[in-house]
DNA sequence: ATAACATAAAACCTTATGGTTTCACTTTAT
DNA sequence: ATAAAGTGAAACCATAAGGTTTTATGTTAT
C-alpha cells in the first residue's frame, strides 16, 4: 500500500476547504495569486499561505512570470491520495464479495 | 462534482497520520479502543479522540458491546474523498488527451 | 524617472489540534 | 459484594493553523 508518511503533505493540503476550492478553481485554468484572491473573502497573504501549502503537497506548480506568480494545478499529485483511498475501496469490495459468498453458501 | 463542504469531515479525518494508520489497522478487522491503543505510543484518551473524529467523518462505526466499544471501518465513506479526487484525475486525463491532439495536429 | 502593480515576508493574534493527567462510570469476573 | 477492566469526560497544556496588518521588494507602464 501507499506509505502513510509520504501521503502526509498531500492529505494535509487537502484538509482545508479553501485549499480544495482553490484546486477546483485552478482546474479550470492557471491563475496568479491576485486573481485567486478576488474569488475569496480573505486577504492575499492568507491565500498565498494556502498556495504554499498546496505547493508543498505537490498539488500545484508555480511559474514566476515577471511580477506575477502563475499557479497551475498538478492533478497528478492527487493520485497519491487517490491511490491510498482506493486501496481500501478494493478492500471493501473484497469484503462485499466474501459476504456474498457466505450468503450464497447458505442457500 | 462533489460538494467541497460535505467532504470536509472526511478530509479532516484523513488529515492526521495516526488516523490514517488506524484506518489501515481497522481494515484488517474491527477492534476495541484498548487494542488500538496498544499499537501506538500515545495514550488511550488521545486514541479515543481520533476515533471520535473518524466517526464524525463517517469513516468508522462503533458498536457498543458490554464495556467495550468495537470500532469498525466503514470504507464506503472513503468514497466521498475518492470521488472528489477522481473528478480531477478525469480532468487531467482530458487535458492530456487535448495536449496529445494538439501535438498530433502539428505533425 | 516615477508611479502603480503583484507579490513576499515578518510580526502578531485567535482558535483548533493533538496530546496529557486525573477522575468517574459501567460491565465483567471472582 | 468487590475488584478489575474498558472506557468516557473534563481540565489542562503546547504547538500548529488560519487569519490579519504592516513593511519591503522587484516589475511593468507612463
Amino acid at each position: 500500500m501507499i506509505n502513510t508518511a509520504s501521503a502526509q503533505p498531500v492529505f494535509r493540503a487537502l484538509a482545508d476547504p479553501t485549499r480544495r476550492e482553490i484546486i477546483s478553481m485552478l482546474a479550470v485554468g492557471a491563475r496568479p495569486v491576485g486573481e485567486i484572491t478576488d474569488a475569496f473573502d480573505i486577504t492575499r497573504p492568507a491565500i498565498a499561505k494556502h498556495l504554499r501549502i498546496l505547493e508543498q503537497g505537490g498539488l500545484i506548480t508555480v511559474e514566476v512570470k515577471g511580477r506575477e506568480r502563475i499557479n497551475r494545478l498538478n492533478p497528478q499529485a492527487l493520485k497519491t491520495a487517490s491511490d491510498w483511498l482506493n486501496y481500501f475501496e478494493a478492500f471493501w469490495d473484497e469484503r462485499l464479495a466474501n459476504l456474498k459468498t457466505v450468503v450464497e453458501d447458505k442457500k
